[in-house]
DNA sequence: ACCTGAACACCGTTCAAGT
DNA sequence: ACCTGAACACCGTTCAAGT
């Protein structure tokens, strides 16, 4: 009766774990989304899945490896679409490529105090800076520039999204350091107090615009 | 014998906590320098003061109130010199306080990860942040330009500082997997991986040049 | 009034023992 | 062959009990 022909597909690789690492890593980002970066214990992973810790460690030999997927999960929610960046330009397409991260990691707020352990190297990550350095090779930029490029705008948006989370209670704390800045003697930093918290988006504009600006001239200059 | 008459200073204050708050900063930052960010727990640092847990609570309502000075000791290594940074010019002196910055917490590698908690506000911290506003506000920026110049170098720094410590394991996986370009079919990435890995104080002036520039540019388009 | 050992409720990781 | 409960060596934080 239990005799079973394992045939076809299943036959080499039989006995295969029966919770796949994609619904591992998904359900990671979804308590790292819902309940902060803090909360995604193995413990608590394996307990949502009906498992146990150790049998995580059969797909992950420890907690970064696990992480460092969930990273690149959050970068693949949309992928890239490289003709279409190709068409607009070098800046324009180094402004969508930057921007599309930044709002990537904006959608998992709680995913940005993940990334300081690492450089995202997942899958998903090298694919966009494949395109981002095609781009600018294209463009001209020699190799050594691109490759400088690259890692600056990528620093850019990481220690943007760094900080993403606190979001909230640290306009709160600010406001509080900017309001007592009066009794301080700290007078630029009083006259510059009606003016925030900066909406973070505009921030983000802002400096993403300084930056390509930057590169633009340096451009210009290196190939007139 | 012992009747000791709590004269002058100690008067009023008799029973103040005999390990100063400064010693347990200066203690923490050492356990950090030397043993990473990790191995900064309460239980260290209490036995390494020959005190107990409960008794740091006395001065630190949490982990992150002792994290907050920390970082702000790191900060105020060096003074800042207000005056001399105003004889340099705006760009110039910007360039000096980014740099500056960086150094600093270059100086402290393993003290980046502990910047994930919060935006600094220390007194060091703020001291920094005026003379730049002051700086930045004199060269004829509206306060809100001005601020938010600030926020875009400060992100840039912490963006760097962020990864600073991993710089050795991290550039032996980064190399590999620039090696391994070749056989995916990431032709631009393959273009690059000669010039990888950037030093990383060259990548930090690149970037910082950028944002230089494009302040110019913003600046004399603003008021010509 | 100040300090502290011990407890509480957690971690990541490992491994002997089960099926 | 795969899975797992229980253990190990840690955390941050709190509090009753000591001096």
């Amino acid at each position: 009766m239990n005799a079973r022909s394992d045939s076809a597909s299943t036959s080499r690789t039989r006995g295969r774990p029966p919770v796949p690492k994609e619904r591992i890593v998904a359900t990671a980002l979804k308590i790292v989304d819902e309940d902060g970066a803090d909360a995604l214990s193995l413990r608590v992973l394996a307990q949502r899945l009906d498992s146990s810790t150790a049998t995580l460690y059969r797909h992950f030999s420890n907690r970064a490896e696990l992480i460092n997927q969930v990273i690149d999960h959050t970068f693949g929610s949309v992928p890239v679409q490289a003709d279409e960046l190709r068409g607009l330009g070098w800046e324009e397409a180094c402004r969508a490529m930057a921007t599309w991260m930044f709002e990537n990691l904006r959608s998992h707020p709680n995913v940005a105090p993940l990334l300081l352990a690492q450089v995202p190297t997942g899958p998903n990550a090298l694919a966009l800076r494949e395109v981002a350095l095609q781009v600018l090779l294209d463009a001209g930029f020699s190799p050594s520039v691109a490759i400088r490029c690259y890692a600056t705008l990528a620093r850019f948006v990481l220690g943007f999204a760094i900080q993403l989370n606190g979001e909230d209670p640290e306009d709160a704390a600010l406001a509080e350091v900017y309001g007592k800045s009066g009794e301080n003697s700290l007078a630029a930093t009083a006259a510059v107090a009606a003016f925030v918290p900066v909406p973070l988006d505009e921030e983000f504009r802002f400096g993403l615009d300084l930056l390509l600006t930057g590169l633009a001239q340096q451009r210009s200059r290196h190939e007139p």
